[in-house]
DNA sequence: TTGAAAGCGCTAACAT
DNA sequence: ATGTTAGCGCTTTCAA
């Protein structure tokens, strides 16, 4: 029982045509009078054909499908973005091909790699800093890239961001104008571009425009994990913060429990502002205050710019910025 | 700038050898002398060649590709099965197509009849029940199908699971044990098979074994979010019951803040034990007494299954139960 | 509106 | 150990 065992040349004995004309119907060709379409339709359906996409995209050049590279499917914030591509992918009849990176520098070239190899017509990259293979992979590639969720300091690539700086700077403001004097940055890695070059430098803004000093002491870095958070608690408890900007929910919520659990009441006697509003944010106790992100939106753009840079048009716009907000909830005074 | 510039030809002509023997070195054949081997790497690596996957796989009929049908990649628990997968697949050198399903029943079957388009050299399948279009395609595929985390009642699929019923069978006893005369079973829609015909027989059989009558009334049902969990929480506290087993943890997650938000003290007045034990469970407060499964096993073992399948090795056993465990935490007297 | 034929880039016999 | 030669199943000119 062989299931690819029904080509294009049966259908077309079948069908009493030539393969060129059931390529025609298969591809919605206009040049195929109704009768003709028809008598292939019905055959196409009654010998179950089902056109073989790797023998179309070697013949055509294009396989109708991008490639995302996403750090890790288990992470929140990337996991939304990659709905939000995914829906406009379905929209635009782009099939994906999800390529977990693992986050680690040398796997995410070699996973760009092996979904160029596959002749994907385009990629979206996510990831939390850009190294020096990945850009080199982008910059030799022939076909488009768009960074989602994703800064390029060098601003070469077309991307879909928010304004990670302004954000944690109002977050900052918002915390000092609270009256806080120490307040502290965690963040993941300082590798990371994003929390090095974006975010902390948000944090720093807020205080030169406060007249505070910058206190490396306060600025904490570890994993994006919950469990990271919780263990940070203690450290941050060593601080003399009475109040936190945390750039993920997970670490966030982390944070929060492993302060309450040693007894440190939030908000009254420390505030948190996390970064993202996922859905962790609503589930902690305290609930968290949060910047939030168009996290669907940055996906779906991304791969709506994708789609444009696939087809030659061209863009309005290289370097998206979508707004971001700020929702008032428990871990602040408010 | 064109595409695939570099081929297996322009490779050949330049190591003064024939494609053959390009081939033979780009697929670690044995019988390449040494010094060929090696000036034909030195011209791949000057030349920047990368195999074209498309043309390989149509000439090989393998793609060393399967897909991976995933309900949504935001669930965490299908998330975690996911890593499980990805990881073994990387480790046997098999790329990943990891496509959303949506969890509807229609678009399960064409992202199924996608992949196999693709010519995917296998598939695994994840979902909460599996509907006849889906199964039609199951078994008029060519290339085989191991279901992950997902029953399929008529045994004929090779899969990977726990035992559901015994898992929430001994959680329900527990809850039994503890007192309660009146227990909810809280699932996500009665139409997914693991619902009506798996969890809720565990919950029925150890109501049996107590000498309860089953009481329909207690027996809720909603989606598989938070959301959902949250707003059932008035449902749940206008029924008798002052204890629950919840088969998932985002749902868990929102009845027991749903409960607490409206004065109810877990686990004084109101015990809960959730289903998963993924990372929710230890983040809200108090944190979820749970069933514990081993997703990332789950996920692991049946992409080992469907490597054994391609490779046309047997199979010892088709249907594989790993073992699953509880966790007290603070959702129940213990 | 339809058909014929030339590839797309590669693997896999089969020769040598 | 290496080369030659058919295809793999389809798209796409080019003719008719």
């Amino acid at each position: 029982m062989d299931k690819q065992t029904v080509t294009i040349y049966d259908v077309a004995r079948e069908a009493k045509v030539s393969m060129a004309t059931v390529s025609r119907v298969v591809n919605g060709n206009a040049n195929v009078k109704q009768e003709t379409k028809e008598k292939v339709e019905e055959v196409i359906k009654r010998l179950g054909y089902r056109p073989n996409a790797v023998a179309r995209g070697l013949a055509s050049r294009r396989t109708t499908t991008i490639g995302v590279v996403i750090p890790d499917v288990t992470d929140d914030y990337f996991a939304e973005l990659a709905r939000g591509i995914d829906d406009v992918a379905q929209m635009y009849h782009y099939h994906i091909i999800l390529a977990n990176s693992d986050e680690a520098g040398t796997k995410e070239a070699q996973v760009i790699d092996n979904l160029l190899s596959k002749q994907v017509d385009g990629v979206i990259f996510m990831g939390n800093m850009i190294s020096d293979a990945v850009r080199e992979e982008m910059v030799r590639a022939d076909v488009p890239f768009v960074l989602a969720g994703t800064v390029d300091r060098t601003g070469v690539q077309p991307s879909v961001n928010i304004d990670y700086v302004s954000a944690i700077d109002e977050a900052t403001a918002r915390l000092i104008k609270a009256g806080h004097k120490n307040i502290s940055f965690i963040s993941g890695p300082l590798t990371d571009e994003i929390n090095s070059e974006y975010k902390l430098m948000g944090y720093k803004n807020a205080l030169t425009v406060a007249g505070y000093d910058y206190d490396p002491a306060l600025v904490l870095s570890t994993g994006y994990d919950y469990q990271s958070g919780y263990k940070l608690a203690d450290q941050v408890r060593n601080t003399s913060a009475t109040a936190a900007i945390v750039v993920s929910d997970e670490m966030a919520a982390g944070v929060l429990n492993g302060l309450t659990d040693a007894g440190v009441r939030v908000p009254e006697e420390f505030e948190i502002i996390t970064n993202n509003d996922s859905k962790l944010a609503t589930i902690t106790r305290p609930q968290l205050s949060s910047i939030t992100q168009p996290m669907y939106d940055l996906g779906a753009v991304a791969m709506r710019m994708l789609t444009k840079m696939m087809e030659r048009e061209e863009l309005a716009v290289k370097s998206v910025i979508l707004p971001h907000g700020y929702v008032e909830r428990d871990s602040t005074k408010g």
